[in-house]
Parts: structure tokens; C-alpha cells; sequence
RNA sequence: GACCCUAUGGUCUAGCGGUUAGGACACCACCCUUUCACGGUGGUAGCCCGGGUUCGAUUCCCGGUAGGGUCGCCA
């Protein structure tokens, strides 16, 4: 047989569908994609769906549709979630669960070896007892030797007392078949790999390259459980992340370009990724970092993508852009652009443009609607009434001549008209945000502000 | 309890025996400004501790401490 030094680079995600895809599993899958890309190997998705009690088709599901949003295309695996479905590659099915004949031969040829043995209805595995020594690219040599209660029984069960298989058995009968040759996952597989290179010795075949990287931690240091908020790679789907931020802010966690930047293409990415430049430390997800990367993101991207983006978050809030004529969406939304960083704050942000003022903020209503801004605002409506052209220009001269003719400074006209026609204390360019809404829409809701005061 | 991995500002990191320890996020101040952002300028803040090795350790070795992982008929 071929060694796997030998052969081009076959790297897979082996994600079990029990729930969400995890934004550490996410990372696991792109670091083996970037490596298959890098080195012009092959990228596999395979499915471990060997826990019946746990597996669900919905996660298999969240699976594909997050490794594609991230934009993380698969040479060889499934097409769809459903484990009887096609599939592409030629070392299928791979799902685990289609796979029960090679796992059942595998383990009789260890029991007729006598490497394996029947205890309880279970097979076992005879483990050797001497320490392993693990050659990890990440981690460097690992010798693991047996825990104290490995030492007092170190074989392990491959197969259950029902004839299902158990992880260790499938993840290395199926590594095996499925030529893959480099290992990269989490970290907290670096001390199972021991189980795993003595079940490579057992059948007479050299293991895979290892490469555990580390974990990435909540942002206090903390284990990142799936119940933690932030876990799940759909939480950023459903904020309004872009991909290529994601993507970008998962690679600078345990890898850096070393050339003190931050913002890289996939492309360049994938350019300047290689295995044993990975961190050897975990890291703790910085949610602000990955709010910043997204604003550059945001800030950069193409009208067509951004009024998509933008009406599907207007949508998602319950907001019918669609019944607005398109020229008064798009000019609503280019005041918009570059001021918000997830697509999720932007009905918060500019819904005003698609609804009326429902309330306005509280704090604020308090500070500006007070009977002294009433004349004020009142002479602000008079003056925007008497405009012809209804553009930022006139509106803004139109202010700053108001102000001064009343003595004031423009900002105590600005802050009590922003929140009659918004109801917000933030938002986009006043004089635009007019100008978009109309006249009839602007003085409608300067008077009824007025009401309040 | 045992075994394994790790350790640079609050966070992500550059550094690979001699540096004023660099960058980014966050934070603070100021500037810009109709708000919020953006942008600009400046600033606070770091090599976990203790031993070695060495002329010299953030960097190499050992120990400790701390954090993480594993020891399932879960994966």
C-alpha cells in the first residue's frame, strides 16, 4: 500500500448530526478545506450517524446548509440530508449508517486475528498497554501513555452488545477505506488518537498525518458547550453575518498570516494556510473582533448583494419592502450603507423607512419633546412646509436658517425632528432620511410628534 | 484520581537568545460631524511564578500554578 505522504492530500469533516453545527466544528471544516484547497487535495463530508438514539436528519440538514453558507464545498459526501440520497465521490455512502458491512468485516477479521474478543454481547478491542507515541503536526510527538483506569482495563468496546458499531471502530475503518490522509480536528480527540493508531496497526496499515487543533473557548474562558449562546453557527446566520466575515474571523482564531493583518480574502487565505502553522493554544471567541470584521465586510459590499441582504433582514422583521416602490427601497437603504455592521440591526435601525412611528425612544421623548422645543419644531415644520424641492439641501438649509433664527444651535432642531419622523435617537443622515420619506410623510409626522410635546 | 495539551496587554496575535516587545479588537481622550457609524491623532495596558542553561532569557530545559482536553456499549 501507498503511504499517505505519497498520495494527494484527502482531508475530511466528520461532523454526527445530533444538533446544531457547531462554530467549533465550523472552524474543524474550514481548516480541512483550506488544507485540501491549499495543497490541491480533496475535501470530504462524511456523516457519523452511528448514536441512532441522538441522529436526526434536521442536523444533517443544519450541516450542509451551514458548511455552505460558509462557502465550504465538499469533493466527496452527501448532496442532501437524507442518509439514502445521493451523494458524489467514489468512496461512498458516506453516511455511517449505510456503511454496516465494511465495519461488520473489519471486525470479524480482528476477532479471527485474536486482536479482538466477544465480552457481554460487545466486541473489544485488545489494546496494547505500552504508551503511544503520536506524531502530531500541530501538538508535535505526543507520547500518550494509559491512564489509571485504562490501565486497569485498557481495551475498549468497538462494537455494541446490538451490533452497532462504535466511534473509534467506524472513524478509523472509514479513514481507512476512504484513503484519507490527514486528520485535522479538535483537540479533544488528541488523546482518543492513541485508540485509533493502535486500530490502524491492528489492520496492517500505517496511520493518517494528525493534526488537533485547538478549541476555541467562550469569551471568559470557559468551555464552549453547545448550550452556550454563540455556539452554533446558525446564531450568526440568523444576525445577519456575512460569510466571508465569519470565515475570516474563524481563521484568525489558532492561525495568524503573521503579517500583522487581520481582513484576508478566503483566497489569501487559502494561499498562505498550511497545517503546521496552526496555534497550538485555544482561543476564546471575541464577539467584537468578529463585529468589526463584519463592519469591513458590510462596509465593502456591492449594491445588488446589499439591497439582498437588506430587504431579506426587513423581511425576517416583518417588514413588506416589496410594497414600496424599488426606487424608494434602494434610496432608503443607501442611507443607510456603512453605518450598521449585522444585517440583523438594520429593521431596528431603519424600519421608520417602512412603517410608521410606533413609539418613540422613551429617554429621549422625555429630553426633546419638552414644551420649550414645541415653537421650535413647530417653526421647523412651517419652514419644511414652504420647501419646494424636498432634497438634503433645502432640508438642511432650510434647518440651519430656522436655528439661527431662533438663536439656537442646529442640533436642538436635529435631535427632537430625528426622533418625530423616526422615533430613534440614531439613524441615518437627517436631511436624507427626510428627503427619502417625503414631504408629505416628513410634515405628517413632525405634526403628529407635535402632539406629544 | 490518572493521562495529554497549552500559557505574550481584557481578547486575538507577531516574536523563534540581545527588540524602546510590533499589530488588531476593545477601552480612554481629542479632532471630524445633524445623530449613530466611518475616518484621523494620541493614550492606558503584556511576556503566569520559581529554579536552572547562558555573558545574556519573553524566547531553551525542569518544577509549580492556572486553563483546556481525555479516560463511555457518546461522538
Amino acid at each position: 500500500m501507498t503511504h499517505p505522504s505519497a498520495m494527494k492530500p484527502r482531508v475530511r469533516f466528520a461532523p454526527s448530526p445530533t444538533g446544531h453545527l457547531h462554530i467549533g466544528g465550523a472552524r474543524t471544516a474550514l481548516f480541512n478545506w483550506l488544507y485540501a484547497r491549499h495543497t490541491g487535495g480533496a475535501f470530504i463530508l462524511r456523516i457519523e450517524d452511528t448514536d441512532t438514539a441522538r441522529n436526526s436528519q434536521e442536523a444533517v440538514k443544519l450541516i450542509l446548509d451551514g458548511l455552505r453558507w460558509l462557502g465550504l464545498d465538499w469533493d466527496e459526501g452527501p448532496l442532501t440530508a437524507d442518509a439514502t440520497g445521493p451523494s458524489q465521490g467514489d468512496f461512498g455512502p458516506y453516511f455511517q449508517s449505510q456503511r454496516h458491512a465494511n465495519y461488520r468485516n473489519r471486525v470479524e477479521a480482528l476477532l479471527s486475528r485474536g486482536l479482538a474478543y466477544e465480552h457481554a454481547g460487545a466486541v473489544k478491542f485488545k489494546m496494547q498497554r505500552e504508551p503511544i507515541a503520536i506524531n502530531d503536526l500541530v501538538a508535535g510527538q505526543v507520547i500518550r501513555k494509559l491512564t489509571d483506569r485504562e490501565a486497569a482495563d485498557p481495551d475498549f468496546v468497538i462494537m455494541r452488545s446490538d451490533g452497532q458499531p462504535v466511534f473509534h471502530l467506524v472513524n478509523v475503518v472509514d479513514d481507512l477505506d476512504m484513503g484519507v490522509t490527514h486528520v485535522i480536528r479538535g483537540e479533544d480527540h488528541l488523546s482518543n488518537t492513541a485508540r485509533h493508531v493502535a486500530l490502524f496497526r491492528a489492520f496492517g496499515v500505517p496511520p493518517p498525518h494528525y493534526a488537533h487543533i485547538p478549541l476555541i473557548l467562550n469569551a471568559d474562558g470557559s468551555k464552549m458547550s453547545k448550550r452556550d449562546k454563540g455556539a452554533s453557527l446558525a446564531a450568526y446566520m440568523e444576525q445577519g453575518f456575512l460569510a466571508e466575515a465569519v470565515a475570516n474571523y474563524l481563521c484568525l482564531l489558532g492561525w495568524s498570516p503573521k503579517d500583522n493583518r487581520e481582513k484576508l480574502s478566503i483566497e489569501e487565505i487559502t494561499e498562505r494556510f498550511d497545517v503546521p502553522q496552526i496555534l497550538r493554544h485555544n482561543a476564546r471567541f471575541d464577539y467584537e473582533k468578529l463585529l468589526w470584521l463584519q463592519g469591513e465586510y458590510a462596509r465593502e459590499l456591492n449594491d445588488d448583494r446589499f439591497y439582498e441582504l437588506a430587504v431579506h433582514a426587513f423581511a425576517r422583521a416583518g417588514l413588506d419592502t416589496n410594497s414600496y416602490p424599488l426606487p424608494y427601497v434602494k434610496a432608503a437603504l443607501d442611507t443607510c450603507k456603512g453605518k450598521f455592521k449585522t444585517f440583523g440591526e438594520l429593521p431596528a435601525y431603519a424600519g421608520f423607512y417602512f412603517r410608521d412611528v410606533q413609539d418613540y425612544n422613551p429617554e429621549a421623548a422625555k429630553k426633546d419633546f419638552v414644551p420649550e422645543n414645541k415653537p421650535r419644531v413647530q417653526a421647523l415644520r412651517d419652514a419644511f412646509g414652504k420647501l419646494d424641492k424636498f432634497d438634503a439641501a433645502s432640508l438642511e438649509t432650510a434647518l440651519k436658517s430656522t436655528a439661527a433664527a431662533l438663536g439656537v444651535k442646529a442640533g436642538v432642531l436635529v435631535h427632537p425632528c430625528r426622533l418625530a419622523v423616526t422615533g430613534n435617537v440614531a439613524g441615518p443622515s437627517l436631511y436624507h432620511s427626510l428627503e427619502v420619506l417625503g414631504k408629505e410623510k416628513s410634515l405628517q409626522r413632525m405634526g403628529r410628534a407635535l402632539e406629544r410635546f
